[in-house]
DNA sequence: TACACTTACCGAAACGTTTTGGATAATGCG
DNA sequence: CGCATTATCCAAAACGTTTCGGTAAGTGTA
């Protein structure tokens, strides 16, 4: 592999000056500097990154810390538009991504901020980490620029972008209430979750704005699973008949619910009207075509990606970016 | 940041020992590798990768070179499935994966290759790359270890991962004759890319095995879109109604044409009998579910990581690996 | 005791860049 | 002409690690 010494030698010049020419600073004149770059063409030389990243002690390398990139997570194509607008946005401004995921990291012992020294990285975006993950509060609390998905910021160098969780989820509850429907349950996700709180409080919010009363039993919390939601919105149905409407914190819950909902015989929407949450492609295609809560991670995952982006040139930035979320009516929803 | 030389400082030896120590070589002494390693602890060194690959001149890194990582390319999920199996194996073997896309190659003019060797890249998976773009060829004809999903390996240091698809298209198209249909179109990709030669080849020879007679004109190409399929298909089958069946060389094209089939007021299955190729996960939701040919996207990617780390190492590897498909009968295709 | 081994350690070079702090020669200006 | 300025160039150090080729002390053996 040619390095800048060949060119150097070649030339007949410095390596100093070949480096200053391949940079294009100033004080190298345009013959030398047009030799340098028709050697290098000629040798076929090539940068090494390893050494560039060494002198200059960084990166140009975003880090994305995912939760999950498992067999069967990726049916909802969350994470790949969030890895996609992220990428793309790096790109744009010469980053790269390098990917890195809870999974590996305990298997490994190895910590988020472990991973993210090593390898130089200059922050990170964390998407679907636990905040019972010892591991990122330590990143979180460290010097490291964070941004992290659908978890407001707190201390640290950190900010965050999401959605307004509780409006969307009072967005959704208030259009079923506007449909007349009155009793209507709700499938959670992780107790835990952010989201899951802020969705919570949005589906509360929503009912007491109508006076409605709240039964806290017709709310079952289902882990965001598709299979989990399908047991649980069986017996939740079967407790409570009376039930009209089911509001989802994920679109694959609610696909989950469809299909008990078919199972025990009951027609969507006719007989239960379902609202999801997220517009994940799958929506589109249910039947009936699901209603649900738009949400753009292709978008969100950009806008993290600049966010740190900022936070490493040390500029200003909002803790918190709050993104557009809006209301797709499509046919899931009945009239009552 | 913490560096072995504070380490050999605060333990009073030298460096080399420390490296040595950190390395598990056998010629440093119990005790001084405890302290070594209580020391790192203490003062949370962590290794510089940069440091380490300049001096190794090696990477532990595999990298994926992908034609899209676009906002609406992943709604087949093919690609996350692709990346999720490949980054698994990779990380049991410790190696990391980094991406690189041909759009952000070509707008840098940064050939393939460049990129590979600026990153001292190991070797290469390739997904969806044009047989006509240059810089395909320049890598493949290079002596980085490459393997190619979906196309036959031909010179050079590469291989392949792919199914037998003239065996499957053969297989679906069988399927559609066993259930009597005699009239049947094809819905196939882009006429130069090589999965869609092998299907048409499998089409035909299950046609000729019947001994039915084969029109070109039923036959149409829609680029594998969801709506290029959805307007094909309706043309075709204004233009041929005596046509039943209809098989597609993906999913995506399936889902669109299906659209088209109920535009047009056609009944599925009972009027046309329709079935895709690849089971991604939209398939399963389609009304009706989507008749199709089953391969593993997630194994593909990790045999394909297998596959390159055996090149990497010198190991002799098969040419050509073909994986198993199977015929997933759901319920879009109908008996005559 | 003399010798060969083994064990535990170390100095210095190397990897391929960038950057610092000049040096040299040519040019402009009064 | 002398001085300051500018345009080019360069030597050497630095980044953090691994590795090569040792050395020195301790151990076992004849």
């Amino acid at each position: 592999m040619p390095t800048i010494k060949d060119i150097a030698r070649i030339a007949g010049i410095s390596v100093t000056t070949v480096s200053r020419a391949l940079n294009h600073y100033s004080d190298v004149s345009a013959k030398t500097k047009k030799r340098v770059f028709d050697i290098a063409k000629e040798i076929g030389y090539v940068p090494n990154r390893s050494a560039q990243n060494l002198v200059k002690r960084k990166n140009n390398t975003l880090a994305i810390i995912l939760s999950g990139l498992e067999r069967k997570g990726g049916k909802d194509n969350i994470v790949y538009q969030l890895l996609s607008g992220m990428y793309s946005y790096a790109e744009s401004v010469n980053y790269e991504v390098v990917l890195f995921t809870t999974s590996s990291a305990h298997q490994k012992e190895k910590t988020y901020i472990q991973f993210c020294k090593e390898h130089n990285i200059g922050g990170a975006v964390l998407n679907g980490i636990r905040i019972d993950d010892p591991y990122f509060h330590e990143l979180v609390n460290s010097d490291l620029p964070c941004v992290l998905i659908d978890v407001l910021a707190e201390g640290g160098n950190t900010s965050s972008v999401t959605i307004d969780n509780i409006e969307a989820a009072k967005d959704a509850v208030a259009y079923l209430i506007t449909q007349n429907h009155r009793t209507i349950g709700m499938i959670n996700g992780r107790k835990e979750a952010d989201v899951s709180i802020q969705r919570y409080k949005g589906y509360i919010k929503a009912l007491k704005q109508h006076h409605i009363t709240i039964d806290e039993d017709k709310i079952i919390y289902a882990d965001f699973d598709e299979v989990k939601a399908y047991e649980k919105t069986k017996s939740l149905l079967r407790r409570y008949p009376e039930i009209t409407a089911l509001f989802c914190a994920s679109d694959m819950m609610a696909i989950g619910a469809m299909r008990a909902i078919k199972d025990i015989n009951l027609r969507i929407p006719q007989d239960i009207s379902i609202v999801g949450f997220d517009n994940i492609p799958l929506s589109e295609y249910t039947t009936p075509p699901l209603t649900t809560i738009d949400q753009d991670f292709y978008k969100r995952g950009a806008e993290a990606a600049k966010q740190l982006l900022k936070m490493i040139q040390q500029e200003k930035v909002e803790k918190n970016i709050f993104l557009e979320h809006k209301l797709l009516a499509r046919h899931s929803v009945h009239m009552l």
